[in-house]
DNA sequence: AATACATGTATTGTCGACAATAAGACCAAA
DNA sequence: TTTGGTCTTATTGTCGACAATACATGTATT
């Protein structure tokens, strides 16, 4: 099952919806980062019950947005610059993966639909100058249909479901919304042609580089805002 | 937290005895895999009400022993030779990485340690020859400290709690236990020594191809045994 | 004054029962 | 016979209350 797409998984639980908000909110630094969660206190707030919060509470931890230590209580997690660098090195060595992958395993009327996805990105990109939520949607859109692409079913997991919320909540809180804009769009372009020429060692080293050069800002904005 | 060390979690709760005790009967597989799990069944069989089991039943997910479906149940996962590939795959990556990152930041104390460890399960093997387990044990004791050795929080978190058991039901249900000793604990000597050297790049690399023959030997079973 | 202990309060873990959903049996019509 | 639908039954999702544990306050002792 697959966190992104609750609106694949039928019936829609009460666990589900309050996952979601709570994970925004998490993400968008609406709950403090490091604070603690109440149980009690975020059931009367989303009126249900502590049993579909509890379930809400285990996939939040899954996806490390929260710790939990046994009867003593679960915190929101803190930003730090040893966290980020170490989710950005693991995001490195398995988007890389994902490239090399993609590169053997995508059909070819994938890589169609990824290439005029791009297109449409940059046409969005440009009518909207200074937009930061179409990139930012547009390049999570563009590593997503990668990672798929690879069609290791773990490997997706891991990215999509376990990893992507705490990648997002670094670049939210940190603002990270403009100048690498047209530097991505280039390098998304560079990555693709490799997996269109189906090399994957190349696509795997410019994803590599790629992610690397995003982990660089992100790591300048956070040394700026104070670690 | 770190559900292959429970005793670290201080009170151990309900939720955690059972989990070990499934997770034990699903990995050795006294519940047959693809078989349907019954939550009022469970929670008779196992003394407790359901929602400690449900909470088990949400970490057996986590590491991939039982896929759930909303308002449907769970089931144990099959094992399959696309199942086994992709677990070894991003396991050649992932370990990979953890060698070279181990070969940076492991302390020289750390790897005297592992290689007393070496010696130590080379003699107690060689005292029980044929006895599979002390090769089992100590081929996944060596295995741990390296990725520990790694220091990188989300890496360890993935193959400590989420692939290892899934690994083991491999290994388990398909009878891994003899040919390979020897080979299997010279390959880790030479990791061991490359990690030593400060040489990540080797380290990587033969972690790699060590974790591929070791995949070659359970895919051969896999095909004898039948798909 | 500082530390250790005891008490009280709040939070988490667990329980049994109810509500909502899904799987299966049964029947009817083509 | 097969297909479609309905009803029954069993399972999952949710609820409110209780039990066990941890945190905080206050007291006594060194």
């Amino acid at each position: 099952m697959s966190i992104l797409h609750p609106s694949l998984r039928s019936p829609i639980t009460a666990a589900d919806r309050v996952l979601l908000e709570i994970q925004r909110a998490i993400v968008e630094g609406n709950i403090a980062p490091g604070s603690k969660i109440s149980e009690p206190e975020l059931a009367k707030r989303f009126d249900l019950s502590r049993a579909p919060l509890r379930e809400a509470l285990a996939r939040l931890e899954r996806c490390h947005l929260i710790e939990r230590i046994p009867n003593a209580g679960a915190r929101v997690v803190k930003l730090s610059t040893q966290g980020l660098l170490s989710l950005y090195q693991l995001r490195e060595t398995l988007e890389g993966m994902a490239c090399r992958l993609a590169a053997e395993h995508m059909a070819d009327s994938e890589i169609a639909e990824l290439r005029a996805l791009l297109d449409q990105h940059l046409s969005t990109q440009r009518v909207r100058e200074g937009e930061s939520y179409y990139q930012e949607a547009g390049d999570l859109d563009f590593h997503y249909r990668v990672i798929l692409g690879s069609k290791n079913e773990y490997l997706i997991n891991i990215l999509c479901d376990e990893l992507y919320y705490l990648v997002r909540m670094y670049r939210v809180q940190l603002g990270m919304n403009g100048p690498r804009v047209s530097r991505a769009f280039d390098e998304h372009k560079a990555i693709l042609n490799a997996i269109a020429n189906r090399d994957g060692e190349l696509a795997d080293l410019l994803m590599r580089r790629h992610i690397a050069a995003s982990r660089r800002n992100i790591e300048k904005q956070l040394e700026q805002t104070g670690n």
